[in-house]
DNA sequence: TTTCAAATGGGTAGTACACCCCATGGCTGT
DNA sequence: ACAGCCATGGGGTGTACTACCCATTTGAAA
């Protein structure tokens, strides 16, 4: 049986000595190299060469979505098995496509990932379960509508990153409507939109994905007396 | 040697699991009980009474702040030692006036965890090196200014911070009433009250201002399909 | 040219929320 | 003892939002 060699980028030290320690105990896959941040890891990989490389999401310096575009340009036949604590779909549909190979999210049970680095390895993909079952529902809704399975990242048009906006901003749809001069029913057919792209149903979703995405900046006071 | 008992608080169980793993290798410490959320947690100390909570801040449902205090508040022999990715004065600040134990960050090398929770069991403080060395950096500079005036930021009761987190989260007030085991109208006399105090009349902006205390974390995604 | 997504707007239903009213019991400080 | 806050929960009213249905116009891509 081969070896599989990684290369593991995670900058929390603790965490990645946790998942060293656990990887170590599979005699099928040997931890070759450690990066605590996205620079470190496209230079390791260069260095190394590991077959799958374990990328945390948010790393400094460079966060492990650029990390992964850079390794996989340098180097694509390396298998990159994202490992994050966020499960937006939009953020799984950019790792996606981009070109990692897998989706973990930390709240996977420790023994997946040796099964996910032993999949992507092997040129498959993997999902945490929670992951795979909403992809297969968005494709299913995609086979409904008539819309392309291939579309993966949910791209929002200007005038909905512009609703994005005002809904995190706190306005009301009539607000928005009167400062965009158009009908309530098209804020709320965008608001639909939005809520159906991301699929987040909620207004504190929407408010914490516009601030993740860098929409709206954070403590912004608008309180309108 | 008397054993440690430990309790991890920590919602990525990948995570959890690995420095369970570790902290099994040490003989004198004994992981009694893990919890995936803050409120779990609470629960889970009341039952099995550990000597040392290990606690993330950041868990949905209830943050490890809030968590540790109603810990420390119903269990004061207990110690709480924070195990967080942020490093903010602020924070570090707030959790050792609630009362916890330590410190450590999650750049921390692991071999540091026992360490700290034999130390925190012994009655001591423990920090990671980086927050010891800003503290006596703040200490020196407050004995030079003084009191500082510090901006009046409302205070919000324990269940109000509660509801807070859970309106920032996406919950509907009917799943925030279930979760606290209350009426749904208790949970709306809570969000009228965060409204009238922090003067802010709507989901987006409580979620933001959620955000800015640090009471959730960003992008944190509670999407429970 | 045809197809299609984006943007616009209307209808209707049910649900959630904001904002008032009210009361009870527990606890804290004066 | 009493004021004050906290937590609890109930009633009611009106507005806002969600989630479907439907249509038209426009401009860009196939």
């Amino acid at each position: 049986m081969s070896t599989i060699t990684v290369l593991l980028a995670e900058d929390h030290q603790i965490v990645r000595e946790g998942l060293r320690a656990m990887l170590n105990l599979e005699s099928d896959i040997k931890v070759i190299s450690e990066a605590e941040n996205g620079r470190q890891a496209v230079e390791l990989v260069t260095k190394s060469r590991p077959d799958v490389v374990v990328m945390d999401i948010a790393m400094p310096l460079l966060n492990g979505m650029e990390a992964t575009r850079q390794i996989l340009h340098a180097f694509p036949g390396t298998k990159v098995l994202i490992l994050s604590a966020h499960s937006d779909d939009a953020y799984v549909a950019m790792v996606m496509a981009i070109g990692a190979s897998g989706y973990l999210i930390k709240q996977t049970a420790a023994h997946v990932l040796p099964e996910a680095i032993r999949a992507v390895y092997r040129g498959k993909t993997y999902f945490s379960p929670i992951i795979a079952k909403r992809r297969n529902h968005q494709k299913q809704k995609d086979r409904e509508q008539g819309e392309l399975p291939g579309k993966a990242a949910p791209t929002l048009s200007a005038r909905e990153m512009e609703v994005l906006q005002l809904i995190a901003e706190g306005r009301a749809n009539k607000e928005s409507a009167d400062e965009l001069h158009i009908s309530v029913k098209t804020v709320e057919k965008h608001r639909q939109s939005l809520m159906d792209k991301l699929n987040i149903h909620d207004t504190a979703g929407l408010t914490r994905y516009a601030i993740s995405m860098g929409i709206i900046e954070n403590s912004v006071q608008v309180t309108i007396v």
